[in-house]
Order: C-alpha cells, then sequence, then structure tokens
DNA sequence: TTGTAAGCGTTATCAT
DNA sequence: ATGATAACGCTTACAA
C-alpha cells in the first residue's frame, strides 16, 4: 500500500480540526454540525480516507480481532467451523486471525505468541493438549480463551464448547448392539485427546448396559494425522475375533479407515456395520449410505464466538462456562444385523 | 487480556533506557552490550512481557497481516486452500486474516474496506466478479492483490493464480470423446465466472476437435451457491437426447449433482459417464470411484502467497504476473464408454 | 460546536 | 553502549 491519508489530511481539507473528523469517524463521541459532518464525510470519500486500525487499537484494546486457533483447515470439519465461526464473528462486526497448529504443541506455542502480541480479544482453539504452561499463563492475563471440540481436564478454567462426546458415542454403540452386534470396535482420537477419551468412555457405557464383553482390542486410539486410521482397521480385521460392527469416532481418520475397508474388500454392512463422526454430503453420497453422527456445528461456532466475546466485553462471568450441545445420530444404511452375509 | 506491560515497565524494570530494550527486541537495530542483554531478556521473561503489534504497526506499515478473501471455507477446495495458504504465510512469519463472502458482492466490498483499514501487506482473493470500483481502487492505492482460481478479466492489472481451466476442461471432455460419447453435458459455474467461462471454452474446444455436435442444452451454468447443479442435472435428464457422459465442472455443486444423479437412479458409469472437478478423497471412496480433474491446490497457494508478499517487498514488477498451474485429470472408474448399459 | 494537546507502545535519530 | 525524544495515526479530555 501507498502513502495513504490521514486523519490530518482530512481534518486539513476540510477546514476543520482531527477532533472533528474523529468525531464524525465515532459517531456517539461527540457533538458535529451536520454541516461539517457533510463537508467532511465528502472529504473522506474523495480523498479515499480508511482510518487505520493499527493507530485506534494502540488506544484502546482491540475488541476487533479475534484469534481461531485450528489443529488443520483440511478436515472439513475444522473447516466447516472456521467458516460458521468467520461468519458469526463478521455479524458482530469483528474480524478473525486463522492460525493453524496440525496437532504440532511447537508451532501451537508460536502461534499463541502471536496472537498475545496482537492483543486479539479472544480465542477460540483446539488445543493439542499439551503447551499447559502457556495456556494457563493466558489465563492468568486475562485472555479470554475457549475450547471449542476438545479440552483440556488439567485446565478446568477454560470455557469449553462441544458435543457430548461420552453420549454420542454410547448412542452410537448402543444402535450397533440394539442391532444384534457383539463384538462392536471402535477407533477413536489418540488417548490423549478428551475427545478420544470421552467416547471411548462413552462406548464402553453402551457396551456394559448392553452386557456385552470388553475387548480392548477392539478398542482403537488412532492419532489424527497420517494413516493411524488405516492401520487400526488392518489391525481389526486381522484379529482372530474380528469385529462384525465399527464406530469410527476419529473425524479425521474416517476416509482413510473406509479406504482401507475398501481395500481388503469388506463389504459394508453385510461384513461389517459402520458409524462414524463425520458429516459431509459424501457420506449420503457411499452405497451404502453411511450412518453417521451429525455434530451441529453451527451451534458450536455461535457459542464459541459468543463466549470468546463476551468475556472479552468485561463480562468476566467469573466460573468458567462449558457448553455441551446434542450431537445427532442420523441412521442411514451402514447398520444392519451381524451375519447377515 | 489485563493490563500487559509495557516497554517502558521492562526498561524501568532492568534499569535501562527503553531505547536499550528496543534493540534487544530488534537485533542488529543498534549495538547491547552482552551482559545488558541478557539482563533485559531475563526481565521481560519474568514479566511476560510481548511487544504489541499495534504499536509496531503504527510505525511501518505491517509486512505482518495478509488478507484471504474467500467466498466460503465450507466448500473443501477453499478450505484446503486456506489451509496451505495459511502454512505458506506462517512459514514466512506472517499472519492470515480469514473472510468470507459467500459469493456476495455487498459483503464482499464489506470485507475489503476493513482490509484496507487494516493496512494488510497483501491480500489473496476469489472475486466475487463484481465491486469492479474497489478492485480498481485497491490497485490504485498500490495494495498487493492476487487473484487466485478465479479473476476478473476487466481488471488485467490483477496478478492471477489458477489452474488452466480451459485446457482442465478440454482434457475431460477430450477424454469423454475418446470412449465413444457423442452427447456430452457440463455443468460448470455462473457465466459470470471466468472459471466457468474457461471450462466450457475448453469443453467447445474439445468437442470441436472431435468434430461433435455443440448442442448449447447439455450446457449448464449453476450457481456457486444453493441447488443449481442438481436442478440442471434434471434438466438435462429430461431433456428429449439426454447426454451419456458428464463433465461437473463446478466444484461447489459437485455433491448436489451426484445427489440428484443418486435420486433419480442413474447408474455411473452404466447409463451416464461422469468426470468432476473436485479432489475430496471421497471421490475415490464412491461406487465407482470417480474420475476426476485435481487441482495443485499447495501450488496454488504457494504461488499466491509468494506474489502478494513479493509485490509487498516493494518489487513492484511493474506488470502483473499471471501463473497457470497444471491440473491432473485422474482416471477412475467413472468413465466408460456409452450405451453399456 | 470546535480546537488543542496529551497520550497509546514502538522504533529510530541524535546526542552523549 | 546507552539515553532522550520525536514521530506513527488516532482518540479524548479539557478548553475555547
Amino acid at each position: 500500500m501507498q502513502k495513504q491519508p490521514t486523519i490530518r489530511d482530512v481534518a486539513h481539507a476540510a477546514g476543520v480540526s482531527v477532533a472533528v473528523v474523529s468525531r464524525v469517524l465515532n459517531p456517539g463521541s461527540g457533538p458535529v454540525a451536520a454541516a461539517t459532518r457533510g463537508r467532511v464525510n465528502d472529504v473522506m470519500q474523495t480523498l479515499g480516507y480508511h482510518p487505520r486500525t493499527a493507530a485506534r487499537e494502540l488506544k484502546h484494546g482491540p475488541a476487533t480481532t479475534l484469534g481461531l486457533l485450528l489443529a488443520d483447515v483440511s478436515n472439513p470439519f475444522f473447516a466447516r467451523l472456521a467458516d460458521h465461526v468467520v461468519q458469526e464473528a463478521h455479524a458482530r462486526g469483528i474480524q478473525v486471525l486463522l492460525m493453524t497448529t496440525q496437532e504440532d504443541d511447537r508451532l501451537e506455542s508460536e502461534r499463541l505468541s502471536t496472537l498475545i502480541e496482537r492483543r486479539v480479544s479472544g480465542i477460540i482453539a483446539t488445543p493439542t493438549g499439551n503447551n499447559l504452561e502457556i495456556w494457563k499463563k493466558l489465563q492468568d492475563m486475562g485472555a479470554d480463551v475457549v475450547f471449542v471440540d476438545r479440552s483440556i481436564p488439567s485446565l478446568p478454567e477454560v470455557d469449553v464448547v462441544s458435543i457430548n462426546n461420552t453420549e454420542s458415542a454410547r448412542a452410537a454403540t448402543a444402535l450397533l448392539a440394539a442391532h444384534g452386534h457383539r463384538r462392536i470396535g471402535i477407533i477413536s482420537g489418540p488417548a490423549s485427546s478428551t475427545t478420544g477419551r470421552d467416547r471411548i468412555a462413552g462406548h464402553r457405557q453402551a457396551l456394559e448396559a448392553a452386557g456385552l464383553d470388553q475387548d480392548d482390542l477392539l478398542i482403537r486410539s488412532a492419532a489424527f494425522r497420517g494413516a493411524a486410521g488405516g492401520d487400526a482397521v488392518t489391525a481389526l480385521l486381522s484379529l482372530e475375533h474380528p469385529p462384525t460392527a465399527l464406530v469410527v469416532a476419529n473425524t479425521a481418520q474416517v476416509t482413510t479407515v473406509l479406504r482401507r475397508l475398501a481395500h481388503a474388500g469388506v463389504s459394508i454392512p453385510d461384513e461389517l456395520s459402520v458409524i462414524v463422526f463425520e458429516d459431509s454430503p459424501w457420506t449420503e453420497l457411499m452405497t451404502p449410505p453411511l450412518t453417521i453422527v451429525r455434530q451441529p456445528i453451527d451451534l458450536l461456532a455461535r457459542h464459541s464466538v459468543q463466549l470468546a466475546l463476551s468475556n472479552a466485553s468485561g463480562q468476566t462471568s467469573g466460573k468458567p462456562t462449558t457448553i455441551r450441545v446434542e450431537a445427532e445420530l442420523i441412521e442411514r444404511s451402514s447398520v444392519a444385523r451381524p451375519g447377515s452375509k
């Protein structure tokens, strides 16, 4: 960008003082004669004047920028989350600085630093699970942090917005059990993640409620990145007693799991019933259409932005808020009775 | 965020002047005794000091923020583009302000305003095609704009990074023709978009090269948003002489098209051969696996960031740059000879 | 109603 | 090697 006109240029051209220009810039900050206002506005127009955000932010904290720290935006779940967060934020006149961690705590801490330096008014994040000290420092600094999707148990002070992971997984496994499956596998996120742990817990609850054996061999924690999901499938299939049903509770690994299943020639649902945590339009286009657990991404986004911003408004509620929205189990055709081959 | 320590607090606590602190903050900006540097660093550490970006930006223009203006991040293509842009930017130490337009020019112009106010060092955008005056003004201001994916023909001064849309569509249609299809349909983006127009042009080239009739009824321009793709399918299928092959060149409408096809009970590729412009992992998981046109998103992102930033560095090459990267036609199983039903 | 001037937190220029 | 101090562009008491 070239040398842009400043508020002084406008003032001079309009034959008024900078204070007056500032007042027409910020209506309500002081009186301005209608005639003057008109003239000033005209000048701004012809000069192509745009107030410089950096200068404004320098005075008061910038209640105008939100940091969105996601693992990765290639993952459609996070992408849609980002989309909604951005829209919610824009609706409130605030902008979003998008950062990604690739699930790498080193990168996460770097991103957090720049977020701090920018004095963002709030941070919405899917934490890697590490960098405990930094998160702590952040909340000590009075930063308005909201964890979305996942959380960090040892940081109970932070606001959290997510689905009820335990219940969602419980419902999925329960549906499978209700169809008569006795050997139900689950591929979830890493044990270090709350989503991974909670979904496994829900799975176990359903197993217990249905009076089924808890075979730990059927429970697989797969990393979010890489081919972990596919490997878990292979391991599961080569078991002496392989599962007849599978819950894929690791959204980031759904396609790798399905690919491996396809390569292995496993037919769904005849040989294996499947439920996935994933709500892409593609799930419905599969053969057969997949039974899924759908997360209400719009709600996750809305609440996250709300929290991140309400806290910023000084409404330090004191108590940390945890919002759990309901996920929806959508039955399609990838679940059948076992042995229906 | 609470009241944070400033450079003055650090200076005071370390028993030096702010100038010294600034020098340790910006190595190379001046000499600092090793001992002093150590002391200052310690103080910064214990005080938890972070230099405020807004203040820095106030001095010199912020070569530290990039605006990324996309139509919508729910679209996996744009999502992956965003992901790569963010990574490329971070690798260069610069941050990304993510904005979306929902293909709405009103929103686009608002977003552009805030980008201007922030004096971002560059803007990477998928323009709606309107707001001509604003884009013009932007380049007059010396802003570093890069159009990615699409462009605006009447703005030849702007850098553009995209695949060769004409050639990509030509290759797709040519493949279909080579399989013996004589009635090949195409569903592309709106005629107002360069991608829409170029891909249709490529389609026509292939038709001509193959000596086939140009039936305009087989050419459908569908809006990026909404159910336009599905409607186009219905229209195509109800033709007296429906196509035996279809190129879906509107990435945003691929799933709606496939859904409509599925509902209509059209079997692929027996009744209809299909090629889609889309590179989601899901395309390979479909039955049958889809033949696709893959865009090298990483290259699009890398070049975009490079251009947006190199221009910013004052390297005003003068001439606008247009970079066309090659898309890849990946043959899978959704294309067969016609009438193989 | 309008103008003056003191910051906001950094960087950079000159002195010392 | 270090220290004052004047910007940077804007907001905001406080005067006029």
